[in-house]
DNA sequence: AATTCTATTAGACAGAAGGGTAATATTCTC
DNA sequence: GAGAATATTACCCTTCTGTCTAATAGAATT
């Protein structure tokens, strides 16, 4: 896999060089890490892998022109080997689910310790999936749509899609985000009774008698 | 949570005598890690969990009565705070991706180092994810299924665990299955009065202006 | 011992929610 | 063209929400 045996060839690709050169120099503190190659930007540092064909690559998200995500697709397209850890900073926690499926196999805030990033990349090298905690959270709620299908072990017809009429769809989408009717109607620039109507047949169809239960399975079936 | 600080607690739910005594004795070699109790069984598990409250619980996957998943299931009806470490020699996806859509923190095989194990514990008891290699790749492979979903679904930026008292987790998850301040106040035997004042302080601490809100943010940041 | 946090209850009040019924206009299908 | 589904508006009425103020009591902390 790399020239050395069981030495793990790391690269870089990260766009503030401060970062950069912390963790190189953390990194290579560890004789059996060894930082062959950086970037500051994505379609260098994409190069840079093909060409080096690392065990592990340290991907930041916040790229500036191509993304981390992108590029996390790019270097799937070409080696299911190498391992790709996601490096990112509180603010960013959407793309979570967007990074672990476009080949992430874990998942770091930029204020990990040094001497746990270099765990986490032993971990990694071998295939271990690692979410930080913050992430972890967000991670393994995305999964639970499958649950049900898998518990009962068969793979059943899963959750049966209400029709809601186009309109329906709007005020439910108002519903979720806790808009009252009134703040609704003004939305869809309609009466309140108008609003009032939509979400009395959003109640029946979805078979609720709230539009707390509404707006709780309509986020939970992903409805919105 | 525990007696002593810095002291990791865990409960071991595995069927087999010589695996359980294998895992304790490999566990209380650690100084910071402590085995509070044991089962044989998913049932006696359940009970000692809600006794012991660990920090941490190995649960095998292939018990007898009960299965783990369902086990794993239960806990999470009382606690979100239990982190839970599936433990298997299997490595079906199906069974996978039930767990940790069940509440599985982590999944180890057992033919895991000990004290590799203990590094897990010590890692999932801060609230990582951790998968073995063989389970990751399963995993990883039945997550792009729900990205695009998913993506939209988990909007919500800064994710700050919020601070709710006992009483207002109950409160909150009766909120978020739709019930009235009437009925929320039947089910835990208070005057309505009592209901709404928990509600109020809720929405407070949520920083949401009303139950819909506080529902919806409940579900999608995973706090019921 | 004093203070803070939590749980509990109460009364009152404006506003919102949800159900029922009903009418009108538009659009799409048969 | 007739009929069905959808969107719109209106009124009435009961119940529920959310906020306020205020008080009591136990537990935890300092």
């Amino acid at each position: 896999m790399t020239a050395k045996k069981n030495v793990i060839s790391i690269v870089i690709v990260e766009d503030f060089k401060l970062t950069r050169v912390g963790l190189r120099c953390a990194l290579n503190a560890n004789v059996d890490l060894e930082v062959v190659a950086e970037s500051d930007n994505a379609v260098d540092g994409l190069k840079l892998i093909e060409k080096y064909k690392p065990d592990v690559v340290l991907m930041d998200l916040g790229l500036p022109t191509m993304n981390g995500i992108e590029a996390m697709t790019k270097i799937r397209e070409f080696s299911k080997d190498i391992k790709i850890i996601a490096l990112t900073s509180h603010d960013r926690q959407e793309e979570v689910v967007a990074a672990l499926s476009s080949g992430a196999n874990a998942y770091c805030l930029k204020d990990i310790d040094p001497e746990k990033l270099a765990e986490v990349i032993r971990d990694v090298s071998i295939g271990v999936c690692w979410l930080d905690p913050v992430i972890a959270n967000l991670a393994l709620n995305s999964i639970p749509k499958v649950d049900d299908a898998a518990l009962v072990g068969v793979s059943s017809a899963n959750h049966v899609k209400i029709p809601l009429t186009e309109r329906e769809n709007e005020v439910l989408k108002h519903l979720v985000e806790g808009k009252s009717n009134t703040e609704i109607a003004k939305e869809l620039i309609v009466s309140v009774h108008t609003a009032k109507a939509h979400v009395c047949s959003i109640l029946q169809k979805m078979c609720v008698n709230d539009r707390v239960q509404a707006a709780v399975k309509a986020v939970k079936e992903g409805m919105v």
